[in-house]
DNA sequence: TATTGTGAACGCGTTCACAGCA
DNA sequence: TGCTGTGAACGCGTTCACAATA
């Protein structure tokens, strides 16, 4: 039984949630969470259902869930739980950054990716300055290395920070070195071959969800009175 | 008659896609989009037909939509009642950056707001050096100053980019600005009251959700052969 | 023939209400 | 009593199949 995607994203920042608060008592309740996050404690219920039922169906024979006490959810154990459930744990996935202007930079000096499942393993810039210029835990290089890298190292993602007059031309050349997914933070809409995935990332458009969500709530709200 | 979430987004990213080859001969298809965008053609139909329907209802008696020639959409006109019925072109949101840091400092130069429904106003950080050091078409201001300007000047989103432990504390001061909207940049999970709303941007979210999806098109491809 | 347009069936995630348990 | 857990009903977006139009 696969875990529902919309399923996946909530206990994916629940992971994240529990492991922030990691000091506080063992214990979390699901009205606590609903607190805590906004989403109905019977959807959270739920979705811890889910979670148990993939485990124990991928579980033939081993250790059994265990989280849910009588007073609630033990947080290490259930953080740890979804974790593995989603597949971290799992090999790290390689992924690089392309474009190293001021937002691919930020990348550089960015915490968010230890403890996750990826890993950065190299940047490109077709500005052979920048590339000697800034510095990194990993390797930066000019951009014409690019296949050579990406097919060597096995790196399967590409994080793209280019100006958008270039997005869709580097798309292309991304799925030319074999790159399977391509994390877009660039305003330009890509098109690309059946079989890569694209995932947008948008200020903008984040502003928009924003929007939408209040006046949504507001015309609730109306409609309750 | 509403129009669904999922389906604003795709518009919206339909709208975008239409504008940037606005060069192109003046006249789309579903399947054309469906090769761009890599969603089903039906589906774009459906989702335009909902748009029709959306603005028939509010347009007593004025302008009927008038795209749909018998060779598929003209592009001009289908964008600007996209843009017209998600309620662009009403008035400017005001937003502010909070966190001046690499990848709150990439924005002041981020071209992608001019021709959005939202306009950065100000920019805000706890370090007064960088308030000072920093050029940007808006001004910037100490975080001491917070409150004060956006009530003054009437901004409603914030763009969270603050190291990840300032995080809720900061997010806690916005909402005491009397912020409506959050968005953030920050991996902390934020906890906010009732009304205002947090959209999560996070590129490890992003690679989350790519693996997702690369995973369940292996799976139904094999359950098709 | 090549397109849009749409009512109806479908599938899936959400919501509900209540059973189970400590 | 206060919590988790879950089958069943519900609602909504997607998908389908076909009518309509040129």
């Amino acid at each position: 039984m696969p875990i529902p995607k919309p399923t996946a994203e909530r206990l994916s920042q629940l992971a994240r949630l529990l492991e922030q608060r990691a000091a506080r008592s063992g214990t979390i309740s699901s009205s606590e969470i609903q607190q805590l996050t906004g989403w109905p404690s019977h959807t959270i219920r739920k979705d811890i259902s889910s979670l148990a039922a993939a485990i124990g169906a991928s579980a033939n024979g081993a250790a059994e869930p265990d989280f849910s006490t009588t007073s609630g959810y033990d947080q290490a154990k259930l953080a740890s739980a979804i974790r593995k459930a989603l597949g971290f744990t799992n090999e790290q996935r390689k992924c690089c950054i392309v474009g190293l202007g001021r937002l691919g930079s930020a990348f550089l000096e960015y915490a968010g990716f230890q403890g996750s499942s990826f890993e950065l393993t190299a940047g490109f810039d077709s500005n052979v300055n920048r590339v000697e210029i800034l510095k990194a835990d990993f390797p930066l290089y000019p951009a014409f290395k690019m296949k050579e890298v990406i097919q060597r190292t096995g790196i399967a993602y590409a994080v793209l920070c280019v100006p958008p007059q270039q997005a869709q031309g580097t798309a292309d050349r991304l799925v030319e070195c074999g790159i399977l997914g391509i994390v877009n933070f660039t305003p330009a809409i890509l098109s690309v071959p059946h079989g890569i995935e694209v995932e947008n990332v948008s200020v903008i458009d984040a502003l928009g969800s924003l929007t939408a969500r209040l006046a949504a709530k507001k015309t609730h709200e109306r409609s309750e009175q």
